[in-house]
DNA sequence: TAGTTACGGGACGCTAG
DNA sequence: TAGCGTCCCGTAA
């Protein structure tokens, strides 16, 4: 047996008289092997609430934990041989309101903690899970599809590149063709019909035994349906080589994320992947994410005319399936092969296994700040033979005060560089040996908001400051995906700590942590106008300024070295003011960041600038980075940034205005005139008032989906699907008034012009040469 | 099963007149 | 019909 060995996955299975643990492993060779452990109910409860039970101990067994509550109570634990006893316990236990602690842990957290085991067995393994790429075709309307292909592919080995085709559904004129076409990539899997397909697929899946199942909606879409249909033909939702179904959670509230496992089988969706690593892209449609990563496109079936909405893509495939259903099979494998080159172009998955070495999370939970945070910190508590308590039914808290924004003042600026706090929370955490045990323990620290730490470490300090060493070795190895999962995992505490889920939550302890952010910010204001400079702007870790005395004609290299001298003066500040007055060390640290030549700020958390590191104009929270402006109103003001920051003349960008206007009214950007807009709530709990997207939406039978695409009509909104060009007449007016003036209006004014007048003066204009 | 708060700005819809 | 509070979405950090 190799001693190269990852264990990606922990089940539990509870039985009458034990909970029973698999542990899966993958190793070198990229096989599974599996593991049992048997764990008695077990409580840890206080010793001397548990002595004033009168319970029968002979079908128990205490024993003393070692451990101590918060309040130095001693903690016994309790081993119950049946479910039905430990149920009891507990129960005697609530009655006389004892404590009970770290209950509500999950079983398989608990083994790991307390067992303290290594998810790798070799700190030089670097693991690889075999995985299977899976996307699916289907024809018919919503809830009576049938699946027509299922292709996968893995990257371990070429035989699973598969298409599995129900040829029977293959229009007869095409038949052959299909069935003599000889496909490069892939291999064709022909079957019978669709029952067919399903157990060919089932078998090959089963046979292959793959760690993780991936794919683009794969869970909600691809498995759901897979699932349905097994399900149909009185099949099992099988795809593992071991024992058990696989279990397909959809949630269809709003907020929460369908998930699935199986035994031995991860089952990630890409998007959520993605997004949980805070990848941002236009959208996550497949191509969309397709192109920005690889350059790649696919295979182009939606009809231009009809921009996507879901019914005419459904239509889409069954045209092409029914003309050309080589095409639509060569479509339906380059899915599953985009997916799995988007996974391999980003390392995303070596991302996630280091999220989980590096944390000691099983690789399902990293995505979960809480319980990240619950592990780690666990193990170390237990260290010091300390126990947490259990965060039985967590109340919504009162908000914890946020951070620090600087109200700006309107208008262009030239050379305005922005310095920031390198992970500003996390430092403040560490610099002020903020922990749950260190609270109230004494009054060396002293926060703002009047929360008291003492000096002695705390172990979310230590947990950060272990993260934060590592990080500077993963830097200096080069290592990007490394310092990436540790500049997430140390950036997620303190959203574990503020939250009322998380069993360390106190307000006074969460409002700590932002109070000392937002003075750490003001004094970086006042130390900075101290020095004649102007700051311009500043957002909870950053601060834009405008340095005294710094001509714009002067050389880049001047110009930086002005603001290294800040960076610098600021520095020996804090450390300073950390060393002396809490007798700390310091780690907090601003950094020069980057400088603007040219900027605009519009509102709090709304700008433009033109960054002279990257030579790349950036809109931060601007229309024309917000999905829900139309393309016509977004890219009309990167355009009109530009002839500014370009110094164009008043004339020039009068034209440009006018000249935008009427091409809207002469139709031209009729196709950039559509709104987007998500759905956040069931359309029934749209009582208070109906905004314009969920009219739209209301008015196509049976709507289901998220996005609303709408135009503005003369009528009202009018959802692209039901809009007629003969009969619904656009808004033009609406347009040039809301999207046109709303994205222009305060941008003009800045450099003296007034939309109304320019667009007003036009109108007598074309009104008197009209006479 | 679950990280946080701060913020801008359009549209709606009630109220006063 | 103007003014204003509120809902709603998408964003910054």
């Amino acid at each position: 047996m190799t001693n190269n060995q990852f264990l990606y996955q922990i089940d539990k299975k509870e039985t009458k008289d034990n909970i029973i643990l698999t542990k899966y492993f993958v190793d070198d060779k990229f096989d599974t092997i599996t593991q049992n452990v048997e764990i008695p109910y077990q409580i840890l409860a206080n010793k001397d609430d548990f002595n004033k039970l009168n319970i029968n101990a002979d079908n128990i067994i205490v024993t003393p934990a070692k451990l101590t509550d918060i309040d130095n109570n001693d903690v016994i634990k309790i081993h119950a041989n049946s479910k039905e006893l430990y149920d009891f316990i507990l129960s005697e236990l609530k009655d006389i309101n004892s404590k009970v602690y770290e209950h509500d842990l999950p079983i398989e957290h608990k083994y790991l903690i307390e067992n303290d085991l290594s998810l790798v067995s070799n700190n030089n393994f670097k693991p690889t899970l075999k995985y299977l790429s899976v996307d699916i075709e289907t024809i018919g309307q919503k809830d009576a599809q049938e699946i027509i292909m299922i292709s996968s592919f893995s990257q371990l080995d070429k035989k699973m590149s598969k298409v599995y085709c129900d040829m029977s559904k293959i229009t007869n004129s095409k038949l052959s063709e299909v069935e003599n076409h000889k496909f490069k990539e892939f291999e064709l899997v022909k079957c019978e019909n669709e029952e067919d397909l399903l157990i060919k697929f089932q078998n090959d899946c089963i046979e292959f035994s793959p760690q993780l199942l991936i794919g683009w909606n794969v869970i909600d879409f691809d498995f759901n349906i897979i699932k349905q249909r097994l399900n149909t033909f009185g099949l099992d939702f099988k795809l593992s080589k071991f024992t058990g179904n696989c279990k397909l959670r959809l949630t269809n509230d709003f907020f929460s994320q369908s998930t699935m496992t199986c035994p031995g089988i991860l089952v990630f969706d890409i998007i959520h992947v993605l997004k949980k690593n805070f990848y941002e892209f236009e959208d996550f449609k497949l191509d969309t994410v397709a192109k920005a990563v690889l350059g790649d496109n696919k295979i182009d079936i939606e009809d231009d005319s009809a921009p996507d909405s879901i019914e005419n893509k459904i239509q889409a495939i069954e045209n092409m399936f029914k003309k050309d259903p080589i095409k639509l099979i060569e479509y339906n494998f380059k899915d599953s092969l985009l997916v799995s080159e988007i996974v391999e172009k980003l390392h995303l998955l070596d991302l996630v296994y280091k999220r989980s070495i590096l944390t000691g999370t099983p690789l399902a939970k990293v995505k979960s700040p809480i319980a990240t945070l619950d592990i780690m910190y666990l193990k170390e508590l237990h260290k010091q033979n300390k126990v947490a308590n259990t965060n039985w039914n967590f109340q919504k808290s009162q908000p914890i005060e946020g951070a620090f924004v600087v109200e700006p003042t309107q208008g262009f600026y030239e050379d305005v560089m922005v310095l920031d706090f390198k992970s500003l929370y996390p430092s403040v955490m560490m610099t002020f040996n903020i922990d749950p045990f260190t609270q109230n323990k004494g009054t060396q620290i002293k926060a703002p908001n009047g929360a008291t730490f003492s000096n002695e470490p705390g172990i979310l300090p230590k947990l950060i400051l272990k993260l934060y060493k590592e990080r500077d070795i993963a830097k200096q190895e080069k290592d990007a995906n490394k310092s990436q999962a540790l500049k997430i995992t140390m950036n997620s505490f303190y959203g574990a700590m503020a939250s009322p889920k998380s069993r360390y939550h106190n307000s006074e302890l969460g409002e700590s942590i932002t109070a000392f952010a937002r003075h750490i910010t003001k004094t970086a204001i006042t130390v900075t106008e101290d020095l004649g400079h102007k700051v311009v702007y500043g957002d909870t870790d950053s601060i834009f300024v405008k340095l005294k005395d710094l001509s714009p004609k002067e050389k880049l290299e001047v110009k930086i070295s002005a603001g290294k001298v800040l960076e610098k003066t600021l520095n020996k500040y804090y450390e300073n003011w950390i060393t002396k007055e809490f007798r700390q060390k310091n780690f907090l640290q601003i950094e020069f960041e980057k400088m603007y030549s040219k900027f605009f700020i519009a509102s709090k958390k709304r700008y433009v600038g033109y960054d002279e590191f990257t030579k790349k104009t950036q809109f931060v929270g601007m229309q024309a980075i917000r999905g829900d402006w139309t393309d016509m109103a977004k890219e009309f003001q990167i355009k009109l940034i530009k002839l500014i920051f370009d110094n164009k003349s008043h004339q020039e960008i009068e034209k440009f205005l006018l000249d935008e206007i009427s091409d809207i009214k002469k139709g031209l950007f009729d196709d950039k005139l559509i709104y987007t807009k998500k759905i956040a709530k069931p359309l029934s709990e749209y009582t208070k008032i109906t905004p314009p997207h969920v009219k739209a939406a209301k008015e196509v039978q049976g709507f289901s989906g998220r996005v609303v695409k709408y135009y503005l009509t003369k009528n009202g909104p009018k959802h692209i699907s039901l809009f007629d060009i003969k009969k619904d007449e656009l808004d033009y007016d609406h347009y040039i008034e809301k999207q046109l003036k709303g994205v222009s209006e305060e941008i003009l004014n800045c450099i003296g012009i007034k939309f109304d007048e320019v667009v007003f003066k036009k109108k007598q204009k074309s009104l008197s040469s009209f006479f």
